[in-house]
DNA sequence: ATTATTTTTGACAAGTATGTCAAAGATGAC
DNA sequence: GTCATCTTTGACATACTTGTCAAAAATAAT
């Protein structure tokens, strides 16, 4: 390549998500976004064509990283731990101080997507993403006696939980609530104890 | 009052809950509610004084119908049969065609919220009010020793997961997956069959 | 019927956001 | 070092949104 990009996209990315997350899709300018990443708005429209594609770039890295990020917690070898171990993990993602972004997925489900059917659909891979890896973790599971149940079905119900506990986080931003939800959730699971 | 007002003001709310489930918070304007309502925005200025104020209006008439509604839902006297009727009732409303809301209140919390600290208090108020109804008809599970568990962390947790359910209908507009969800949720919750 | 009061209307000004473009600046390939 | 090619920059035009206001219209109370 001749002239090449000067900004680091990575950078760029994550702070666009970093913004979007606080702002939310539609509140959040090409203005915002010069401003913050310290890119020129006229080269975040050179490189992007428009916000859409942005946003679509941005939240495509953020579900990356966070499923990468997600499947790690469910190694423990006993099946209720690691799907607390899982649950904590999100709770306090969406607690963190430091990235203050509630759930970014879960915004960009209720703002973006209607304007960009690439959005609805990298949306959906995301939710699909979580939900396979959660039915492989409930199906080793079952082969190791420590749960009885569907796999499929549980596992999108989890999915379903994890989005309840992501708008708990908005609406009451109390991580003891939270906590409170996903233990509930997983003391009626139908998980066996293997001594 | 001497200069009464024109429009109807039950109308207006109806509709702005309309178009702000259509569009979103940030991407309604004012000219968007004007046209919808047949009311002139000028009117709006001077009935409500800007967006927010609107909003919050239109959100509590709403709020208020909702909970009226859903507590009609839980009278059946069989405590696990109450429940499945109260969630699937919560589904339909949710994939009704002709309001093709979506969730106003997920959406409200996500978008509104952050704006405006009255609308944050409202959705609280809210889920509180939701939660309220499901722990009382928990407790009388409970007396009817149709139910064991702790009434107000189930009610909570349940509320999480109709929330959760209302970002399902948004994601995959799959009314059999939503369905699925509350089901599996239905089949874990200790209920107690009283014959 | 008149009055006092409020609503309605349409126009206006100010501010904000978008998308485009030509000129200037960089840089890898040769 | 020169060239070809892409990026950066800042300015521009367009469009949209908001909020305000004065004049006109409407109406309950007297």
């Amino acid at each position: 390549m001749v002239g090449t990009r000067k900004f680091n996209e990575e950078k760029v990315l994550d702070i666009a998500v970093d913004v979007f997350s606080r702002k939310g899709f539609n509140a959040t300018t090409m203005l915002d976004l010069a401003e913050e990443t310290g890119v020129q708005r006229g080269s975040l429209y050179n490189a992007y064509q428009n916000k859409n594609v942005l946003f679509f770039k941005a939240f495509s890295h953020y579900t990356d990283n966070f499923l990468m990020f997600i499947e790690k917690e469910l190694q423990n070898s006993d099946a209720k731990k690691a799907f607390t171990q899982l649950l904590k993990t999100v709770v306090e993602r969406l607690c963190n101080d430091k990235e203050v972004r509630g759930c970014f997925s879960t915004r960009a489900i209720m703002e973006a997507a209607q304007k960009c059917p690439d959005i609805q659909l990298c949306l959906t891979r995301f939710l699909d993403g979580l939900e396979v890896i959660m039915k492989n973790r409930l199906e080793q599971a079952i082969k190791d006696k420590q749960f009885i149940g569907d796999a499929q079905a549980t596992a999108r119900y989890l999915v379903a939980l994890t989005r309840g506990i992501a708008v708990i986080e908005r609406v009451y931003n109390d991580k003891d609530r939270m906590t409170e939800v996903y233990q509930t959730a997983l003391e009626y699971m139908p998980f066996k104890q293997v001594l």
